[in-house]
Parts: C-alpha cells; structure tokens; sequence
RNA sequence: GCGCCUUUAGCUCAGCAGGAUAGAGCAGCAGCCUCCUAAGCUGCAGGUCAGAGGUUCAAAUCCUCUAAGGCGCGCCA
C-alpha cells in the first residue's frame, strides 16, 4: 500500500542511521483499532538499537514525522500512530478506482507466466458431489486471481476416466444393467450400480476379479468394453457440462486419465534408462529412501500403470504443451504423500521443474463426521444442492422483489452464489461438514448478503441516474465513508496476499468487511439527500459497488444489479 | 508405529513472516421500516486462544512436549 511507503519514507528521513528503509516498511502494521489511526510504527526493537524508552523514541518520531497525507500523528504506548487525512486521502482513492474501473487491483506480478492449474477432476460415471465442489470452486478461483495478477491460467480439467472402477463398473452393467434405465438417469443409474457392485462384492469376491478382467480387457481395446466406456464417459460428460454452466466455469482442457494411456511407456522407459526402476514385490517402483518417502509405485505386479505413472506422464505433457511457470494441483489433502513423491521422483530425473509442481490441498466435506464414500452411496449431489439453493433463492425474490424482471437468472445467481461463497470463505485445508442448513443460509457472512449489498448500492445510482464515466471532484470529509474507503485502499494488497497464499478466502474475507462496512454507511448515511456533496457520495457508492462486483467476480461469482 | 493437518465464544470460523484492549457470523435476548431493497442496521450477553514448558521488551501467533480429532503410509485414484 503506498500510504505506508509514505509513512516509511517519512520515519526513515528520521532514522536513516538506525534502520534501513525496507526494515521499517516491515514493521508498520495496521492498528486493530480505530483510535490508533490507521498505520503504527512499534519502537520497541528502536528502544534497543538506541538504548531508550519506546514511549519517548515514539514521542520524537511523532513529531518528526510530516506529510500532507496524515492529518495527524500521535506517540502512545510506544507507537507512532498516524491518521491519514480522510478528506484527502478519500478523494485520492474513490478518483483512483473510478479512473481505473475494472483495472483496479490489477497486479503485473505474473509477468505473463502461464500457470497450469488441475482442477475439478470429477469422476466419470460417478455423480458429481459436493465433494467436488472444492476442487472445482477454489480452482476457479485461483484461475481468476492468477489472472488479475498478471499470470496466464490454464485450467486443466483432469476427469477421472479411466482405472479398475469402469472395469467394475462394466461388469456390474453386463450384469444388472438395463440400456433403457441407463438412458434414461445415465448417472442415477451407473451409481445404481456402482453400489450394488461394491455391496454384492462383499458377500462374493469373485466379483472383485470380474471387474478388473472387465478393466483388463478395456486396456487391450477390447470391442465391447470400449464402446461401454465411451457411452458411460460421453453421458457424464453432458451431466457435468450442466453443472459447470450453472456455476458459470469453464476450462482450457479436458485431459483426463485416459488422455494419457499412450504417454506414459516413453516415461517409465526414461525411469528404466535413469535406473531409477526397482522391482519390488514384482512391481516396478521407484526407491525414495533419501527423502524418507515410501517407494512410489510405478507399475504393478501384471504390468498395469497406476495413479502416479499417470500423474508423471502429465506432468510432462503439461510441461511441453504449456511451458508453464507452475503447475497446481487443486486435490485434497489426503493425497499430499502422492504430490510429494511425484515431486521427488522428477526431481530424480533430473527435472529442473520438479518443484514448480505445487499441490494446493484441502480439507475435506464430511458428513455427519465422516468421509462421503460413493462406494457405499453416501453422496450428496451437487446438482441437487444447487437446485435446492435456486429455488429458495427464488422464493426469496418472490417475498421481497416479487416485481423482478428476469427472476429466474437472478435466482440462479444468488443461489449459485450462496453455495460458492460458503465453500470459499474458509480456509481451504480445514475440513466442511456438509450442513445444507449452513449452505442455505442467505443472511450474516454470506454470498447473497454481499450480493444483496451490491444491488442496494446499484439501486441507489440508478435512482439517481449516475454516469460513472463523467468526472467529477470528490469533496466528501470522509468520517462516515472512512472504513469502506480503508478497505478499498487495501484491495489490491488483498489479491496480492490470495495470489501469493493461493488462498481466495483472502479475497471473501476482505469482500464481506467492504458489505459491512457499507451496510453500515448505508443504515446512517442517506445517499440521495439532495446537498452539495450527493455526487460525491455518488461516486463513493459506485466505487464500492464496483469493488463487491469485482470482490465477487474473483471468487467466481455473479453479481446482479437488482435482486 | 511413522508422517502430515487441525484445535480460538454454545455452533461455524477470522486473527498467525510476534506487537497495543482476541474479532465476525449464526444461535439467544432487546430494539430499528411514514426514509435510497429489513437477504439490512443498532445494542446486550457470551473467551483459562486444547494443556504444559521454552524463546522474547512483547506469544493466540515462533520452538518443544502432551492430549484430542482428522488424513495418509505398495499394487485404488
């Protein structure tokens, strides 16, 4: 933030012999509370450089210090508290951000670099459950907000399309399965299946062997297994394609598993010529000893691939498709070991990008306590949720805005939004019990909260036929607007700190404080009050509805005008 | 057993490259719509920051140990 460079400037005109410049920009800290102005400077590591009382290095400082932009600077409890002028300083940020639309917060910190990104990766023939929704929602996220820093995503949707399950799978549909049924409830069905497989499995394992004879034969190109495959993989497909246009995302690649069946013999013969190959067990692995990591298995004891022998072939792919600068792995936490050897395995053939390879793991969506297991059936689908969520979003707008125009749009917004919020507000590793109450909930620190704040903002301007094109001078005194304004200057520091945490609840955090802040206003302030300074407070209206639109956007959600 | 993650108000969580009095939301209670959308606002109440040591002028934040919960640990992905 520029404000406390100035501050820094300013105290290292005093203490140039003591501190070095970067030093003192590392200490000023924002006060948490609003009598302490809005950035302090602790002298207590002073005290000991200069051998004196903090309280009376801050005394000197706060009278030393001087600038146009502090309207006042005060010592006390061993800090040097300034007060930035908030009629100026309010003028020069609402100018900024009118001046600057949507190029507001735009960072140059990517250089242009390509990041690619795994993200989604839902399974094919599976339903597309609430579990998902992390991957695919943070993913996005992260894509938005590489790209407002200047970086070039590439989102790879890494489908779960191919392994032992679809031999499973085939086996149980050549034995239960009904064309017809399947044709049509294509997922409802396969599911069907899917869990009776596992449930008849128990009582009788020979069914185990089936399912992967059924697998066996799909990897040899056998006739009838292929096309099964590609029925099942084609109508997931189109269940998933409605899903991602609900939430509005789409990606740069559809690369799934299978995607990499031909491409992996070139790297487990780079590993063999690296001697890198061990067999253990009659598997072929790959020792990691060193690292103390367990072996990383690379083909199994009947020479079939496996997840990470995958893995490594699209590492590679991506590496010579994309040319990135970083690849991240939006996946789970409970597969950091597999991120760790995969890292160390290219690292072992001497791969100079090994550790551009980053897993940004998550915790986990539970319910009742305990890990959803589609195996057994306990999935909640994420289609349903949705739904769910759209039409309360629609009885909502029908109490409360029943003369809307385009009711059903909106309602997909806000319901959408409702659930996309809920997932990215929190910390990404701790882990979600589902609670559809929680997701459903449309007031206090939610998504529709934001997004209703945002149409109250857009409401008030268009009443007042508000042009943000037209320039105008800003001359409000900046008491009531002050935290909206605070928070507006820190907005470009928000999406620096998500981009360099891959942490978008950075930006939800950051996005909920401006709502309240203006909700806040709102309540005590009458915007439309015909005075001098209505245009002015216009402007500053505008100003925060544009940064909630574009908080919003980062996080992959929509924000209507009117709701 | 080993490794990783988590533990802050009744519940869900912020705050963590150490800094001043630990903050929100929900739930509870009490208020606010002749006024720009009450999906809102205001107030009250609610805390041994899991526990014990340590480092420091200063620890919820860093280190060590303990406890509880979760997730991993070779032929699933």
């Amino acid at each position: 933030m520029r404000f406390s460079e100035e501050f820094a400037a300013a105290l290292y005109q005093v203490l140039k012999d003591d501190l070095p410049k970067e030093e003192i920009q590392q200490l000023i800290e924002k006060p948490k509370h609003a009598e302490h102005g809005d950035l302090a400077f602790p002298c207590f590591s002073l005290a000991k450089i200069q051998r004196m009382a903090p309280q009376s290095i801050a005394e000197q400082l706060s009278r030393a210090v001087q600038s146009p932009l502090f309207e006042k600077v005060e010592a006390a409890g061993g800090y040097v508290n300034a007060f930035l002028d908030k009629k100026y300083v309010t003028k020069l940020v609402l100018e900024e951000v009118m001046a600057k639309k949507e190029q507001y917060g735009t960072l140059h910190i990517g250089k242009g670099e390509v990041i690619a990104i795994d993200m989604s990766s839902p399974n094919i023939a599976k339903p597309f459950s609430m579990g998902h929704l992390r991957s695919t929602v943070i993913g996005q996220s992260l894509a938005l907000l590489l790209a407002k820093g200047g970086y070039r995503p590439v989102k790879i949707n890494h489908l779960g399309d191919w392994g032992t399950q679809f031999g499973k799978l085939i086996a149980a549909y050549k034995k239960w399965g009904d064309e017809q049924k399947v044709k049509e409830q294509p997922i409802k069905e396969l599911l069907a299946l899917y869990v009776k497989f596992h449930d008849e499995a128990e009582r009788n394992p020979e069914l185990e062997a089936q399912g992967r004879q059924w697998f066996k034969r799909l990897e040899d190109g056998d006739q009838e297994a292929v096309v099964l495959w590609e029925w099942f993989r084609e109508e997931s497909l189109k269940d998933f394609s409605r899903i991602y246009q609900l939430l509005n995302i789409e990606f740069d690649s559809y690369a799934g598993e299978a995607f990499y069946n031909d491409k992996m013999d070139r790297i487990v013969r780079r590993l063999e010529e690296k001697g890198l190959l061990t067999e253990s067990e009659q598997a072929q692995v790959v020792l990691l000893a060193e690292e103390e990591l367990p072996p990383c298995l690379i083909k199994k004891s009947d020479g079939a691939t496996l997840y990470a022998t995958r893995d490594l072939a699209a590492a590679f792919y991506r590496k010579e498709t994309y040319h990135f600068a970083k690849s991240l792995y939006v996946v789970g936490g409970e597969q950091r070991l597999h991120f760790k050897q995969l890292t160390s395995v290219l690292r072992r053939m001497g791969e100079s990008w090994a550790d551009d390879l980053i897993h940004i793991p998550f915790g986990m969506m539970r319910k009742d306590g305990k890990k959803m297991s589609t195996r057994k059936g306990q999935v909640v689908l994420l289609e349903e949720v949705l739904q769910e969520s759209i039409a309360l979003a629609k009885k909502n707008i029908e109490l409360k805005n029943p003369g809307l125009a385009n009711k059903e749009e909106v309602a997909r917004q806000v319901g959408v939004g409702a659930i996309v919020f809920n997932d990215l507000k929190n910390y990404r590793l701790n882990n979600i019990d589902f609670s559809l109450e929680d997701i459903l909930r449309f007031e206090g620190e939610t998504g529709p909260y934001v997004q209703y704040t945002h149409a109250r903002a857009c409401s008030i301007l268009r009443k007042a036929g508000f042009h943000a094109e037209e320039k105008r001078t800003i001359v409000l005194s900046g008491e009531k607007e002050w935290e909206a304004v605070s928070l507006m200057m820190s907005f470009p520091e928000a999406i620096e700190k998500a981009i360099n945490d891959f942490d978008p609840s950075r930006i939800a955090k950051h996005t909920i404080q401006l709502a309240q802040a203006f909700n806040k206003y709102y309540a005590e302030v009458k915007v439309l009050e015909e005075d001098e300074q209505q245009l002015s407070r216009l402007a500053f209206v505008s100003a925060v509805a544009q940064l909630l639109k574009e908080g919003l956007a980062l996080l992959g959600i929509e924000a209507p005008d009117e709701m």
